[in-house]
DNA sequence: CAGCTAAATGACAAGAATTGTTAGGTGGTA
DNA sequence: TACCACCTAACAATTCTTGTCATTTAGCTG
């Protein structure tokens, strides 16, 4: 996430206005490097410094960003929609224990569209590995005794 | 997507009854192989056969079939939940012009998770291939006046 | 086949997430 | 400083999904 001064900058050079709420926004983004918050998450970080601000003004700030390309919408499973501080190209490890997503940094290179779709012009390829961090790893002890509980409520990225 | 007699006999097996509005569920899923319909897509499909069906009993009974594996919850970006009628390991070509789906089958056996995630055990991994279509291509070339045709009947949303 | 019971149904309402509306306030520029 | 397009925030509206509950029904048992 760049940081508030660039933000403010290409804000403005988009006609956009710089008010104290949207930078407050801006050092909350700046300051969850490699998270994916969502809007609910980024409105509690902010009320933190600016009690006022609406969760209205954080949905909006951070569809702007989006729009700008300085943001990624994380559409993946179900829930609130997660936004994607880091806008380099990455995949993401989802942990259907406990919920939490990791960015990884895995190479591509050999993964290809099949040829039977030849004619779709692929712009980006969105990876994710689903499954259990270590903390959530099946104990073996356990996993003789009994089948797995089904999984938890919200699994989300 | 199994067919109606083979959904049933799974739904006693779980102890869940078949009502006449599930079969009619289960047979207007079976005929959306292919498709990655909404429940609202579903319920539509099903108001023809039984006009009385709610769309509560449409969400109750895919949830059922999630729950049972015999259907994917499918996160494809945003707006109402997406359900694929194909439980095979397979991949999503996703065209952002006219937001219609594909499936495809590609090789992921050279795509690892990268060493630093070594203690992360991946159990499926989710790709989509986000790009533009042959009637969405901006090619001035190819079908410059044609209509966004409806894909082949094996490639619906 | 009749009776039992847990499960399903559907009308309705509530909940969760996001966006629209609007009246007043404010940032950036001249 | 004055202007004005843009922004803010309270509130309402929308969209998607699930909860509540009275009534009905599927599947089982005898
Ligand atoms: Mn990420
Ligand atoms: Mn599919
Ligand atoms: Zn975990
Ligand atoms: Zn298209």
């Amino acid at each position: 996430m760049k940081s508030v001064e660039e933000l403010t900058d290409l804000f403005r050079l988009r006609g956009l206005k710089v008010t104290p709420q949207r930078q407050c926004i801006f050092r909350a983004l700046h300051a969850m490097e490699g998270a994916h918050p969502s809007a609910e998450a980024v409105h509690a970080a902010v009320l933190g410094e600016l009690p006022m601000v609406s969760l209205k003004t954080v949905y909006q700030t951070l569809n702007d960003l989006v729009a700008m390309g300085e943001l990624r919408h994380l559409g993946l499973g179900s829930g609130p929609a997660r936004f994607d501080v880091n806008i380099d190209t990455h995949q993401h490890l989802a942990c259907e224990g406990c919920g939490r997503t990791w960015d990884v940094y895995a190479d591509l290179s050999a993964l290809h569209v099949p040829d039977s779709a030849m004619d779709f012009a692929v712009s980006a390829t969105d990876v994710v590995f689903r499954g259990r961090c270590a903390s959530c790893a099946p104990d073996p002890d356990e996993d003789l005794q009994k089948e797995p509980v089904g999984a938890p409520a919200s699994a989300r990225i």
